[in-house]
DNA sequence: ACGCTATCGTAC
DNA sequence: GACGTACGATAGCGTT
């Protein structure tokens, strides 16, 4: 066998992994575009991983103009200039190559396939098997039974020896150049023959061998064909010349001293850890042999199997003490005998105050006890309160109500880790401590799944085996916050995490904690009214549509309305024909069975929904419903509400808001509920320094209504209902990004129609435009927009070259800085309010956010004092363009508003 | 039995 | 294809 030579074609490569990842790119902490660098490398070390070439060396393409250039002006002239985020990552490939000692060829005046073609060439001459990476199909010219190209496709490197040119190609390898200077290269601006495709070229070069053969034979041709290469002909030989290669440079090449004897995979470790390509490192250290089972770098600080004890004595315990007040910055992590922290009461403790160092305190393991309960929760309190001290956790808001449940008051919270890898990446859904362990820290963690089986909890289980795990989470947690800690910093978003997401935290535990008061009984009798209405309704639907059939099956229904009764279809889904309200709405024109069934699906969902749902999330201790504040949940920088979902209880239709009328104050105390008015709209005239929508707002009339007076041009007394209405819906919906499609849709307008009130909108609210265009802009550069306070959020498929991932990308981008503004100034005001009520020593209790609104559960005796102090802070929390305005509502349960 | 996807509907 | 952000119920299908 002889030893092979690989020449990769480093352009080619890095163009094509950017443009792979253009939609979802690949990111370094500092949030900087790395998809060619880790496309560059995954592929470079899977190549010598599966290949094992013996002599490898990168070509580049030379800086300054080829010859090619100087002989025809135009070549390559129809290039788009590289995005400077592509442009950007060439030094830093150029960077790793060089610790890698790989040697790079590259000369002034020559292109990577000139030298490649010569490297090649003069390889094959010492004896090896030469290897031409790229996916550029000129370079078959150079193919021989010693010179073969690995060219991409779908996901692999394919062998492209003689044989497979004539597959792929339909000409040999040696007739490659006088092809392509027939059909030419539009990428390149080859003119070639103009109407001369493929196909033809073939079937010429088959009869006649070479372009010269053709030419001498050009009377045998068709009578077109005659025409087509007669008028060609300078073009056909001018062509020939830019693509044949040039092999002048073959001294100053030497094949035999690309050896990759001394190579060492393992140096580019710390560089990929600079930019977080955790999962090369993996390859790296598998390829290499370092490191099979030791869990990562046992060098770096991230990384390696940690070292852990358990502590069974109190003394053992005071030093762990000490060791935090001394490091002051310390992660902690309980371990319980339930997921709800409602529920659940602590079975043992984790620390750590450095990476690779942690320690388990049990209180309960395997069925036994160890440290004395009340000792431990002296040490608890101890280190907690004390806001000296600085403590770390991972979703720490569960730890805290555990801890708040079992009398400890946690009042130094400091950094947790779970909110801080949402703030570096607002985008993903998984911020669980073993997926970002396996995906930051190339770390395998010790899963509960693993250890606790089904049916046991926590306790039941051996010391030996609870320990280490839970160790590892104290560890791991410390670890994260070193690497978070870097990162929000590089990414400056240091002031939206520790000025407004951390002090959040323990008040969305309080809100929590708090829960809400549910009136189960008055809900059941509910409930039974829509039994009974549900029923018959059913019965009626069946006995008119002649058969019975399962209602809440869309299949069943669109067999039953689109078939059956022969409704004319409005719109399809994945599947089929839509039956959702709007089609249903539209369908009640025509028979009785639509209406019906609206009425149905509504008090069907109501019941299953809400209903049926809410009495079982009362907790039994409490008699309150406790939500879950997920503030990880969204992507925009809003809270989301779950198990239940108390940020999506009916309010707009009459059945629907009895559902809120369950929520109750206590006796004694009152709802107080406080929400902004047109927060979003707000933002965006702020957002966009619009003048007329300032002025709308300024105005201190409608919004809805001055937007109609402008759009449909005539004074504000004159303006209809209905004019408000659809103003309204264009307001809400040019935040949104809505089409006209839709719009005219929605207000039973025809498309045309629609198309004029958006574009009379952005005629009068024309920064409006601008706003837009500047965001979306803003994000096509940097791949991410940013809010009021800094947030961020990274918008995959702003640079898609498809058409409706592109714009649901800018929808997004534009969407995302008003929403998530919004949520910023709604969270800032819930901390300023906690704080004073915790200065004026109230018994207010907050006890619910929605999105821009806040609720509290308030002694009577509070209420003015509250109503005044709330509508104060909420008005000058920010400083915007335009004032903030907020409406208070009082009242005995939560259907008392609006 | 369980998990995933699709569709639908509730909120802001 | 056509309106942003969520959560959750039900149906239906595929896998264990």
């Amino acid at each position: 066998m002889k030893p092979k030579l690989f020449l990769l074609d480093g352009f080619s490569l890095i163009f094509r992994s950017y443009w792979a990842f253009i939609n979802n790119p690949v990111r370094n902490p500092e949030g900087q575009n790395v998809s060619a660098v880790y496309g560059f490398f995954s592929t470079m070390i899977s190549l010598i991983d599966k290949h094992k070439p013996e002599n490898f060396a990168v070509v580049l393409d030379s800086p300054v103009p080829t010859f090619r250039h100087i002989m025809y002006p135009e070549y390559k002239a129809n290039r788009d200039k590289a995005p400077d985020d592509l442009h950007d990552q060439v030094p830093i490939i150029k960077e790793f190559l060089g610790v890698l000692g790989m040697d790079i060829l590259a000369s002034d005046g020559y292109e990577a396939d000139d030298l490649m073609a010569c490297a090649a060439k003069k390889g094959s001459a010492e004896g090896f098997n030469s290897f031409i990476i790229s996916a550029d199909k000129d370079l078959m010219q150079t193919v021989t039974k010693d010179i073969h190209m690995l060219r991409p496709e779908k996901g692999e490197y394919l062998d492209i020896g003689p044989e497979q040119v004539i597959e792929k190609m339909g000409v040999r390898a040696d007739q490659i150049v006088d092809y392509l200077s027939l059909i030419g290269d539009a990428s390149d601006n080859i003119p070639g023959v103009r109407g001369i495709g493929p196909k033809t070229a073939v079937t010429l070069l088959q009869k006649y061998e070479t372009l010269d053969g053709i030419y001498e034979n050009i009377e045998s041709c068709t009578k077109g064909q005659i025409q087509k290469l007669s008028d060609n002909r300078g073009n056909a030989y001018l062509s020939k010349k830019l693509i044949v290669l040039n092999y002048d440079k073959e001294q100053g090449i030497k094949p035999s001293d690309y050896s990759l004897k001394n190579l060492d995979l393992s140096l580019l470790i710390p560089l990929f850890q600079k930019h977080g390509m955790n999962r090369l490192i993996g390859r790296v250290q598998k390829i290499t042999g370092i490191d099979k089972d030791n869990n990562g770098d046992p060098n770096g600080p991230n990384s390696g199997k940690g070292v852990y004890s358990t502590v069974f004595t109190l003394s053992k315990l005071d030093e762990w003490v000490a060791l935090i007040k001394k490091n002051k910055w310390f992660a902690l992590d309980i371990e319980t005998d339930n997921i709800d922290p409602m529920k659940a009461s602590p079975v043992g403790f984790s620390l750590s105050v450095s990476s690779g160092r942690a320690c388990y305190i049990p209180l309960i393991a395997g069925g036994q006890t160890y440290l004395d309960e009340n000792e431990v929760k002296m040490r608890i309190i101890d280190i907690t309160g004390d806001n000296d001290l600085k403590l770390i956790g991972h979703n720490f808001k569960y730890d805290y109500k555990v801890l708040k449940k079992w009398g400890v008051n946690v009042t130094n919270l400091a950094f947790d880790t779970m909110v801080a890898s949402w703030i570096l990446d607002t985008g993903t859904n998984n911020y669980g401590m073993d997926s970002l362990a396996d995906s930051l820290l190339n770390y395998s963690t010790i899963k509960y799944k693993d250890i606790v089986p089904k049916e046991s909890l926590f306790p039941d289980i051996d010391l030996e085996i609870a320990a280490p795990y839970a160790a590892e989470d104290a560890d791991i947690t410390y670890r994260f916050y070193e690497l978070f800690k870097k990162d929000l910093k590089l990414r400056k978003l240091e002031g939206v995490f520790y000025d407004l997401e951390m002090p959040l935290v323990p008040i969305l535990g309080d809100i929590e904690f708090n829960g809400i008061k549910l009136d189960t009984a008055s809900l059941n009798k509910f409930g039974l009214e829509l039994k009974v209405k549900l029923a018959g309704l059913q019965d009626k639907i069946y006995i008119e549509c002649g058969k019975e059939f399962n209602i809440n099956s869309t299949k069943q229904l669109q067999e039953v309305l689109f078939i059956e009764r022969k409704l004319q279809p409005v719109k399809k889904t994945k599947t089929g024909y839509s039956t959702d309200s709007s089609v249903l709405e539209i369908l009640s024109k025509e028979d009785i069975v639509p209406e019906m069934i609206l009425n149905y699906r509504m008090l069907m969902k109501l019941k299953s929904t809400y209903i049926d749902a809410l009495p079982g999330y009362v907790n039994s201790e409490t008699g309150r419903v406790h939500t879950n504040l997920n503030q990880t949940g969204t992507a925009t920088g809003r809270l989301s509400s779950r198990d239940p979902n108390l940020q999506n209880i009916p309010i707009r239709s009459e059945e629907g808001r009895k559902i809120r009328e369950s929520f109750r104050a206590e006796p004694g105390c009152s709802l107080l509920s406080a929400d902004y008015s047109q927060i979003e709209l707000v933002v965006l005239a702020h957002l966009s320094e619009d003048e007329s929508l300032k002025k709308a707002f300024i105005s201190g009339n409608d919004v809805h209504s001055e937007t109609g007076s402008l759009i449909f041009d005539k004074p504000l007394s004159e303006i209809t209902k209905d004019d408000r209405r659809i103003a309204k819906t264009i307001n809400f919906g040019v935040m949104y990004g809505m089409s006209s499609f839709r719009l005219g849709r929605d207000l039973g307008i025809p498309r045309s129609k629609a198309e004029e009130f958006i574009s009379s909108y952005f005629l009068k609210y024309s920064s409006i435009r601008t706003f837009m265009d500047r965001i979306i802009e803003e994000a096509e550069k940097t791949g991410k927009v940013r809010t009021l306070m800094g947030r961020e959020r990274f918008i995959p498929g702003i640079n898609s070259r498809n058409k409706t991932e592109k714009s649901g990308a800018e929808r997004m981008a534009v969407n995302t800085p008003i929403q998530g503004s919004a949520a910023d100034i709604v969270k800032l005001v819930m901390i300023k309010l906690i704080n004073k009520i915790r200065d004026l020593n109230l018994k207010a209790r907050m006890i619910l956010q929605v999105h821009d609104e806040v609720i509290f559960e308030v002694p009577d005796s509070e209420l003015d004092v509250l109503k005044k102090l709330v509508k104060e802070e909420m008005e000058n929390v920010v400083s915007l363009s335009i004032p903030l305005r907020t409406s208070i509502e009082t009242g005995k349960n939560w259907g008392d508003f609006h």
